[in-house]
DNA sequence: GTCTATACTTTGATAGAC
DNA sequence: GTCTATCAAAGTATAGAC
């Protein structure tokens, strides 16, 4: 009755450790759960990943591949300010629904365990980047700060709206358009020679 | 010569609790760590407080309570944009150093941890309270987050910013700049009848 | 009233059988 | 590729020493 399964243990494991670890936040998920949902032993899991931390770790590396091609693109475009809205655009695109979305649900909810797994470093350093591409380092602490809020508005406004009773969309939209009304008021101060 | 610490085991616990709840992490801090630094067994801790759990509900109640006087006097206030900033003022000042600023921190880094602990849900209801406090609750969306960032860039700026290379003081200057900022362009959609 | 000794349960993890 | 058996360490909890 499961033979349509064979080979993708892996997968399972990945997608329902994924489902868990966002819902119950990690440390709270143990691996006996995990094994148990897929009707396997926690050795099972042993066979697939080296350690629990290990399996965020595969997570982490496959959405961060979706990030970085969009940096990439990003670093053949001036940055102008239509260039970092367009990038914003796309970066909250890449976002919506999916695994990634439960990612970085899951990143912002368990900070204090990511900060320990090279995995939460891999995202901090995306992170980061994102912003000098966003925000000048030079900029003033406020512009600093308003580009994090960017950023922050376009992955943290489910937790924040969760509450006020909209649509995933619409929520979204609004994260944007916020997003790119802040990074309008923070323009790099060494910006062209003009 | 420990006869100076009598009967105040249980601040001391508090104290070195979060200290270590804020550095490593609720779940990566072991109550044998907690009673190793204070020269004491697991079992005694269990003397003062019921539970881990009960540890984190001391701290955060002990930290409300100047966060309900603060929000006791905005219920006094009529609500203008004059007094909501002097209200973000009086936050962000109450949340300047101190335990109270390194519960926050705490809280923001074990949102997973302190989803299912009762003295998250005390936290989040507050944290709510000032949302309506601040923004009207049927204001548009985007005017909502907006609202929200404010909030989160006075409790987050550490965070985004430990890297920037600034002072604290700096840093929170900054955020309540960009917070005010935020706010003014939030008003109430039903603000009076004018 | 304050703390220690001790035991119970669960967790992440490993070794080796099949 | 999966299971059984087993481990050390952590969280939890109780009985009882002082």
């Amino acid at each position: 009755m499961d033979g349509t399964t064979v080979g993708h243990t892996r997968a399972r494991i990945q997608q329902v450790s994924l489902e868990l670890f966002t819902e119950r936040g990690y440390e709270k998920t143990s691996l006996r759960e995990i094994a148990e949902r897929l009707g396997v032993t926690k050795a099972a899991l042993y066979y697939h990943f080296k350690s629990k931390e290990e399996i965020v770790e595969s997570l982490v590396d496959d959405a961060l591949r979706e990030v970085d091609e969009l940096m990439a693109w990003f670093g053949t475009q001036p940055r102008t300010t239509q260039t970092r809205a367009e990038f914003l655009r796309r970066y909250s695109a890449a976002l919506s629904g999916g695994p990634n979305q439960s990612l970085v649900r899951f990143f912002d909810s368990n900070q204090a365990a990511m900060r320990t797994m090279s995995a939460g470093l891999k995202m901090r350093d995306r992170f980061l980047s994102l912003m000098t591409l966003l925000v000048d380092p030079d900029a003033t602490l406020t512009d600093q700060l308003r580009g994090a809020l960017a950023v922050w508005a376009v992955h943290g406004s489910w937790l924040v709206l969760r509450e006020a009773g909209a649509s995933y969309e619409e929520i979204q939209a609004a994260a944007l358009a916020v997003a790119l009304d802040l990074l309008d008021r923070a323009p790099d101060s060494a910006a062209s020679t003009k």
